[in-house]
DNA sequence: ATTGATTAGTCAGATTCTTGAGTATCATGG
DNA sequence: CCATGATACTCAAGAATCTGACTAATCAAT
């Protein structure tokens, strides 16, 4: 049950609109959970009725109405525990895996632009990660922010998420070229 | 439906049981994908059924039969499909960095300890993936090995693992560190 | 003038994953 | 001699997630 808990430590940033939450969740830009927007509305439903955010709704004339939502003290409360709770560790569940794990017997050339693909788009995330913590913390170096900034948190799990997809990158980068020497290898005989 | 060939890939390895493969995707080994026994077993009923494995019975006198599984011509057949299709990009999801992301409002010293404990992990499946490595590639280096060994896909993927978790070892003593510098700048005041 | 993109959501149904319990045998240690 | 742990699986139920479709308005571009 941790989706509700991502949704309030979310909402934390400041008053959100579910839509608004849905391109946070994206997956292009997720950097600590990731859920569609049919999950995002349910969730913050249900949280809305056991009462751990509230919602204002924002009359617009130029754009549809909305309904921005914040967390209550309960909510930080809920956060609180969730928290303090041991959670089990993340683990790796990846469709690129699979198919490497399976490289010795599947076509290396489609495997191969697999990876390339997934190079890039990690390169585009890379960049966006870049931007995003560079918005955070404005004209103070890291460490400074990272001293005392006000809100840390969204710009940890952001590293984290930079981290992560350098690691895609360059795995993706010298799995290819692995494939790549060997397939030279394999066409010389 | 990424599980099936996750299945598949790790059946290439050689006849496993249903148990063998239990303890390949365990939480503690899994360096490709996740699952537990009773989405395995089930799995594998499946895959059987379909022709995409085959699976014959090994009669034990000491401990209980088993039936060992293998991979069909169709079912690499299937996996060339998977891996010639794009996949989606993986992302995160961690209970962790849900927490953290909420770091400016719940007990840093909660936190301190959680991320304490995840880099203790991230340190025990480092050692895992290292051995893990290290036996794959026998007396070989590793240069030789990715260039003239028979199966380098588990070998792939375990360095992608090994990176990963590396990468959490990392995140989770920056963030503590961040986190412990921030309640000792507190506490002064 | 109409197509496509963006904003702002909702509904139903299917699949996947997790929780929790249970069966049965054998080996090992105290 | 009994408890624990490993081997080898199975069943049921529920929670979480995903697929796909749908409404409805505004704005920018063709």
């Amino acid at each position: 049950m941790a989706l509700r808990h991502a949704v309030l430590a979310a909402l934390l940033d400041g008053e959100l609109s579910g839509y608004e939450l849905t391109k946070a969740f994206d997956i292009g830009v997720a950097n600590f959970w990731h859920a569609l927007p049919q999950q995002l509305y349910a969730e913050l439903a249900r949280l809305e009725k056991e009462g751990l955010i509230a919602g204002r709704e924002v009359v617009q004339d130029s754009r549809p109405n909305k309904r921005l939502f914040h967390v209550t003290e309960d909510g930080v409360g809920e956060l609180e525990r969730f928290a303090a709770a041991v959670g089990k560790p993340s683990f790796i569940r990846d469709d690129l895996l699979v198919a490497v794990q399976a490289a010795d017997v599947v076509d290396a050339g489609e495997l191969i632009a697999r990876l390339g693909e997934r190079a890039a788009f990690a390169d585009a995330k890379i960049e966006l990660f870049e931007r995003l913590l560079a918005r955070m913390r404005g004209d103070r170096g890291e460490e400074e922010f990272l001293g005392r900034g006000r809100r840390v948190g969204p710009y940890l799990t952001c590293l984290r998420g930079l981290a992560f997809e350098e690691g895609n990158r360059d795995w993706c980068r010298r799995a290819a070229e692995v494939l790549r020497r060997r397939a030279r290898v394999a066409e010389e005989r």
